[in-house]
DNA sequence: AAATCCCGCCAAACG
DNA sequence: CGTTTGGCGGGATTT
């Protein structure tokens, strides 16, 4: 155990050389907080005692914040906190005589009191183990039995914390019991994501429709007649919202494969949705209750299912503790008429609008050089297929074609994560990930190539999911109107509300636009289905939008060509065939055979995520039943990250189907399995959406539920191609991404129905061709990027950390082609255009008008008491 | 009594 | 088949 620590002391120190002064101040903090202990300190016990006392290395920062942390909510008495230490050092045998020492009276305290266990103060330990802003170059291997060890606690705990970090790609997996610590690079470019996905899901209308919901409950109902009832619940229900799966990031890295390919797990994803909550609402604050109806998706029935309720916001408290240590919440109570409920305020950095954000620069800038090195290990670990496999079973209860589906998908990402696999890695990642086939696309992964070479990771990918389009979308042309319809309504509230809301966004996505260039791509998963709730749905999933990067090379024609194939497809398509017109051809062919084969074999793919979401969301569903499962196929659309995309050109086709194992890491692609899927509704969509769709040649992807696809994609030129359900162009979903954000897309009737957010403006437009800045974008990034960087630190760490990375980082940022690419993507110059795509807009507009006295969303109330925690 | 949330069973996923 | 992950909910602690 020592030894584990010494190791990890290593590592800190590394940092600190960079970042000394912080590191004194914690010390010293930390002595104090030791304190008590000295005696025992290092020595005494083995295990628990010595991380305490030693523990004191631990980066400064992070001490510092523990401690505080720690003691200050529990204020009670230093003493206890004394005896809290002591316990720690002399376990529980010992912890009687210490105590006595130490405060003498109460013994009781001494016992381990549960707050020594919290999750949170064993987050700070966690913390406290790595610097906010790792170098790069060092190994930052994270071992989680090491870590248990040293911390002393189940290993189950460590799997919470690191679930939650890994939401916000602080850590991503390396393999089985390993991930890498990026710390908080990153982090700001993951939050601008999150805000925009949460924006494109219409969160924040969401709260406000909670929240007047609730208020009106309270007071009065009779207001609302039906309508308004209506509305709401439409909103929530059926449009439900999105749900997406998890959104994967930047540079960092890669991965995911355990991401895509398993099922996703709860937790990451509920810490995502809970960040967007907060970064998308406009107080930033956010109560359980409405975090957990949110998350839940249900709104239906309130009551329903009562424990899932509660366990919902069990996890939510577990999560919001590891936020907490990140500094990036605080407890508060918000109280309103009737009470004063729990809720946390956000308390880290301002994110701007995303999209594409900032990310990139940074990313690459700081990590690339100083990275490089790291990367490449990095890459070999990224893998991402790691885990490929298959896994679904979980939930009997999705639909066989899903299953199948994901099996497929599954294989394509399989590559092997577990193994690292440094050689490869390096290469497939940095190549980047475009789409196969086109030869665009090849020159396009040069690009990449070598931006990654020199930026390991720019590329983001952003997985999302959305759910709720998917149903709507599928089957039925009607039932998709149907929803619209539904979704018209909500969204006008939310229109109506937005003036209240987050006015930042809707601002903000014009603003963003730019910012976005930067713009990193994503890849989103989307779930299938689960819409429920809040999603709206169908709008978004329109996303689908297809720009394929390509554009910007001109690919135009071709992808035209293929928008059209596409849509025709889709409509084709149809749940039987799920086939993945979108997608290029050579995979399509492959998709449909995969989809074919897949129920009954299914092995080893499967979409995972897809089935939790869907799992999920047949609980309300039943209803649609059938449509819902069609829904479910589509589901996400999984974007699947460039490198990935790059890979699995034609290779990935292989891969995908058998020899997922076999595979080299190289490529990983995923395969969509689901690219059969794509529903029906994906017509419809584009239709509505985007008329312009222009699907790549190659492929394409829009799926059709794919809303959720969002994804900015800032180098992968390529395209970026959607598949309904699991997309393999990584590309092709960036490119989505980027020219939602940029506007260019429309980001789908969703959006639309999104309050102000640029979503609704943005519209479609979805021309790609204006898109292709390249310069501007980079000098955008650029300079995005220097900010971006030095911005997080700010906030949080006091340490100076930050700041030395980002020098580093600065100046090699530029970079790269290939992150111009992607920025231009971003640019939207398009935006001209915007808002003739609002077609969606204008529905609003409409809508909106009408609604709006009942939209006044009761915001009223909230009075937020600060104190932390108390 | 309500709010928190620790603990760890146990199953899914993995190897 | 043994492990690793991690969903989940009982019930202990705090407030």
């Amino acid at each position: 155990m020592e030894n584990e620590k010494e190791n990890l002391f290593i590592e800190p120190y590394k940092r600190v050389l960079t970042k000394s002064p912080l590191k004194e101040c914690t010390r010293e903090n930390v002595a104090q907080a030791d304190l008590p202990s000295p005696t025992l300190g290092p020595l005494t016990t083995p295990t628990k005692p010595k991380e305490v006392s030693q523990g004191e290395p631990w980066t400064p920062t992070a001490n510092l914040k523990m401690l505080i942390s720690a003691v200050s909510p529990e204020i009670r008495s230093r003493d206890q906190k004394r005896g809290l230490f002591d316990n720690r050092r002399g376990l529980p045998e010992a912890k009687d005589c210490l105590r006595e020492r130490l405060s003498g009276d109460e013994f009781e305290k001494s016992q381990p009191s549960r707050k020594e266990k919290s999750l949170g103060l064993l987050c700070h330990k966690f913390l406290a183990r790595y610097p906010n802003y790792p170098n790069p170059a060092v190994n930052n291997d994270i071992c989680l039995d090491e870590v248990a060890e040293e911390l002393n606690v189940e290993r189950r705990r460590i799997y919470d914390i690191v679930n939650v970090l890994e939401s916000l790609h602080m850590v991503s997996r390396l393999a089985k019991n390993r991930y890498t610590w990026h710390g908080r690079h990153n982090l700001n470019k993951t939050l601008g994501t999150l805000k925009s996905v949460g924006v494109e899901n219409k969160y924040a209308e969401q709260i406000m429709m909670l929240k007047k919901k609730e208020s009106e409950q309270e007071f009065d109902f009779i207001k609302s007649y039906g309508i308004e009832d209506h509305i709401i619940k439409s909103n929530s229900d059926q449009n439900g919202h999105a749900e997406m799966c998890f959104v994967e990031l930047p540079g960092v890295e890669f991965r995911a494969a355990s991401v895509n390919s398993r099922k996703d797990k709860s937790l990451r994803v509920m810490s995502q949705k809970f960040v967007m909550l907060f970064l998308v609402s406009t107080p930033q604050i956010v109560s359980l209750e409405i975090a957990a109806k949110i998350l839940i998706g249900e709104d239906h029935v309130d009551d329903l299912d009562k424990s899932k309720f509660k366990t919902k916001i069990r996890r939510l408290y577990d999560i919001a503790n590891v936020l907490s240590s990140l500094d990036l919440i605080k407890k508060v109570h918000v109280t309103e008429e009737r009470g004063r409920k729990p809720a946390f305020k956000w308390t880290g950095p301002e994110i701007s609008p995303n999209t594409g954000g900032c990310s990139p620069v940074l990313p690459s800038a700081a990590s690339d050089l100083g990275v490089r090195r790291s990367a490449k290990e990095n890459c070999a670990k990224n893998l991402f297929a790691s885990r490929g496999k298959p896994n679904f079973t979980r939930h009997p209860s999705l639909i066989k074609l899903v299953k199948s589906i994901e099996s497929d998908r599954r294989k394509i990402n399989s590559a092997p994560s577990s193994p690292v696999k440094s050689s490869r890695a390096e290469s497939s990642q940095n190549s980047p990930l475009f789409p196969n086939k086109m030869a665009q696309l090849a020159a396009i992964c040069k690009m990449q190539l070598e931006e990654q070479s020199s930026e390991p990771r720019k590329k983001m990918k952003v997985q999302l999911a959305r759910s709720g389009h998917c149903k709507p979308v599928a089957p039925l042309d009607t039932s998709a109107k149907a929803e619209l319809e539904l979704t018209a309504p909500s969204l006008i509230q939310p229109l109506g509300v937005v003036p209240l809301v987050p006015s930042p966004l809707s601002p903000a996505v014009p603003v963003i636009l730019p910012q976005a260039s930067s713009g990193p791509s994503y890849a989103i998963y989307l779930q299938p289905a689960q819409a429920p709730t809040m999603t709206p749905p169908q709008g978004l999933s329109p996303t689908v939008r297809p720009t394929h990067s390509s554009k910007a090379v001109g690919a135009k024609d071709s992808a035209e060509a293929t928008n059209e194939k596409a849509t025709n497809d889709a409509t084709r398509t149809d749940s039987a065939s799920r086939a993945g017109s979108l997608l290029p051809a050579p995979e399509r062919q492959v998709a449909k055979n995969r989809t074919r084969e897949v129920p009954g074999e299914k092995g080893s793919k499967r979409p995972s995520t897809f089935e939790d979401c869907i799992s999920k969301k047949k609980y309300k569903e039943d209803l649609k039943g059938i449509e819902n499962v069609s829904a479910t196929l589509f589901p996400s659309g999984y974007l699947i990250p460039l490198a990935q995309c790059s890979s699995l050109g034609a290779e990935s086709i292989l891969s995908n189907k058998e020899n997922s194992g076999t595979l080299s890491p190289n490529h990983r692609i995923y395969s969509s399995p689901i690219t059969g899927v794509i529903p029906v509704t994906s017509s419809e969509l584009t239709a509505v959406n985007f008329p312009s769709f222009h699907v790549t040649p190659l492929k394409l992807m829009v799926s059709p539920t794919s809303v959720a696809a969002v994804h900015g994609g800032r180098n992968s030129p390529a395209l970026a191609s959607s598949h309904p359900i699991a997309i393999q162009n990584p590309s092709s979903a960036i490119v989505n991404f980027t020219l939602q954000h940029l506007g260019l897309i429309s980001p789908s009737v969703q959006v639309s129905a999104s309050p102000g957010p640029g979503s609704g403006t943005i519209p479609v437009s979805p021309r790609i061709e204006a898109i292709s800045i390249v310069p501007e974008n980079a000098g955008c990034q650029q300079a995005r990027a220097t900010s971006c960087d030095s911005p997080v630190p700010g906030q949080s760490q006091p340490n100076g950390q930050s700041v030395p990375v980002t020098g580093t980082q600065q100046p090699v940022p530029v970079t790269p082609k290939g992150s111009q690419l992607v920025a231009e993507s971003f640019f939207r110059t398009p935006s001209g255009p915007i808002k003739p795509t609002g077609t969606s807009c204008m529905d609003f507009d409409g809508a909106n008008k009408t609604s709006f006295g009942t939209l006044f969303v009761p915001q009223r109330k909230l009075e937020v008491s600060t104190e932390d925690v108390h």
